[in-house]
DNA sequence: TGAAATGTTGGGGCG
DNA sequence: ACGCCCCAACATTTC
């Protein structure tokens, strides 16, 4: 039998990655056992290979700031944290929680066989502002409406959203028999990221920093330069905020305190509007596991979606024609991130445009982009094919010309990812098949050749769209009768 | 967190 | 001076 004064606590790391405001670590550190921080790569869970790149820059970065006493494994977590119940005196065993089906059912089996071993688990919420079963309507239903789930749920003084947790210090922690971190192979073998570190830096530090910047920067105006694809106003925390780095509750508070200055600050109000999206979308795939799979609204289940593998691809690769889209898809391939409102033009025009199924690109999504997250993607997906909750209508069909024109005016991003025209004036920048023959000459463009041609007419795809749209109407009359 | 088609209005050219 | 047409400019409706 060990002694008591032998005992120590498991600390098992996953989308937390971070010290401060982090109820897990606070708890084992309150209780003044010492710490086995741990983390574990699930090989049954799947990870996209640009999360794989992220991932290991920012467990590296952990690593660091625990004093290099991370402890890494590889395998089935239940298997493996079984064997460091036997190997030492283990007093609990504490986690943050997560929430995509899988891991809900990994963790509860975990859960149940630690407690039939008489270990003590205590799992916490980190990652949610609120969690899906306390954001319910009245009725205990969850909501299908983004609107009322804001309105009902986020009040900025709402006292069950918990305030930061300070980070602990003097943290007692055990260094064990693991692997080293580049065992875990995460950095994938192709070396398509090799530019990533000139536009991420992992880590809980760094997630802070581009907080402030954003506070310092981006903010003042957000509401409307966020759809700027040529601007800096948007946040880029999605990754930080995926892996953990920084906490909702930190965002929420800093804003909150932002807000005391003016409370109906438009763009203050609007980012945290933008972060219960991230909340509303977790709400979706905790009340719905099937969403990244299945469509939210069945009578989408008939839609006839094309299947054309070499559209995809000239999809995949930004080489459909339209610049804008193909300026988005090249940024998504070289920095694994995508501007939000360039997000939703090329997602319409694969959906709308190419009548391609929504499936289909939230998976080159979710591998490429270092912000994966199950239910951002599936539920945004699923929102601009329509299939989803509170979702685009059927009859918004994105002009890739005009929006192109709209938020990108001066074609700075645009020409920064597709540099073949970067002489084209900006009057025929988004729609290259109108400018003369003379003129494409001039600046050495040849369509089709240096630049592709457009795929598909945009007018010809948006009757197209319409018509196929028509189907799920008379499928859903069909149901509603 | 649209876009296109259609409708309405009002000023100016012109017979 | 008047009515008619044209057509921006704006508003509304429809997809």
């Amino acid at each position: 039998m060990h002694n008591k004064s032998d005992q120590s606590i498991i600390l098992w790391f996953r989308n937390d990655l971070r010290l401060a405001d982090n109820p897990a670590l606070d708890y084992a550190s309150s209780s003044l056992f010492p710490i086995i921080p741990i983390y574990i790569i699930d090989e049954n869970i799947y990870v996209g290979e640009s999360s794989k790149w992220w991932l290991h820059n920012s467990l590296d970065s952990l690593n660091k700031s625990l004093d290099s006493k991370l402890n890494f494994f590889i395998g089935n977590p239940q298997e493996i944290i079984d064997q460091l119940i036997r190997e030492n005196n283990i007093y609990a065993v504490v986690w943050n929680r997560c929430y995509e089906p899988a891991t809900i059912k990994r963790d509860t089996e975990i859960k149940t066989y630690l407690k039939s071993k008489n270990i003590l688990v205590e799992t916490f919420n980190s990652n949610l502002l609120l969690e899906p079963q306390n954001a319910v309507k009245e009725d205990q239903t969850n909501y299908k409406v983004f609107t009322p789930f804001y309105k009902k749920n986020y009040a900025i003084d709402n006292p069950k959203i918990r305030l930061p947790i300070a980070k602990p210090d003097n943290l007692n922690l055990l260094k064990i028999e693991s692997l080293t971190i580049n065992e875990l192979s995460l950095i994938p073998k192709v070396n398509w990221h090799k530019n990533f570190k000139k536009f991420w830096q992992p880590g809980e530090d760094n997630a802070n920093a581009v907080f402030n910047k954003f506070i310092a920067k981006g903010l003042i105006g957000y509401k409307e330069l966020r759809n700027r694809a040529d601007l800096e106003n948007t946040s880029r925390l999605s990754p930080h905020l995926h892996f953990g780095e920084i906490s909702p509750n930190i965002i929420w508070s800093r804003i909150r305190s932002y807000l005391e200055k003016n409370i109906y600050d438009v763009d203050a109000n609007h980012f945290l509007s933008e972060l219960v999206w991230r909340e509303f979308s977790y709400n979706l795939l905790w009340f719905f596991p099937d969403l990244p799979e299945k469509n939210l609204q069945k009578n989408f289940d008939n839609f006839p979606w094309r299947k054309d593998n070499t559209i995809l691809i000239k999809w995949q690769k930004g080489q459909t024609g339209y610049p804008i889209v193909d300026a988005g898809m090249r940024e998504l391939w070289q920095t694994g991130f995508m501007h939000n409102r360039v997000r939703m033009i090329v997602a319409s025009f694969l959906v709308k445009h190419l009548l391609i199924d929504w499936r289909c690109g939230a998976e080159w999504f979710y591998d490429c982009l270092v912000d994966a997250d199950l239910a951002n993607n599936s539920a945004s997906w699923q929102w601009v094919a329509g299939s989803g909750a509170d979702a685009a209508p059927y009859f918004r069909i994105f002009n890739p010309i005009l929006q192109g024109q709209k938020f990108d005016p001066e074609g700075i991003y645009t020409k920064k990812f597709v540099p073949e025209l970067k002489d084209l004036p900006i009057k025929y920048l988004f729609s290259p098949w109108l400018a003369s023959e003379d003129l494409l000459s001039k600046i050495n463009i040849k369509l089709g050749v240096d630049y592709p041609r457009p795929i598909i007419d945009h007018n010809i795809a948006r009757q197209r769209a319409l018509e196929a749209y028509d189907e799920v109407k008379i499928s859903r009359e069909i149901n509603v009768s």
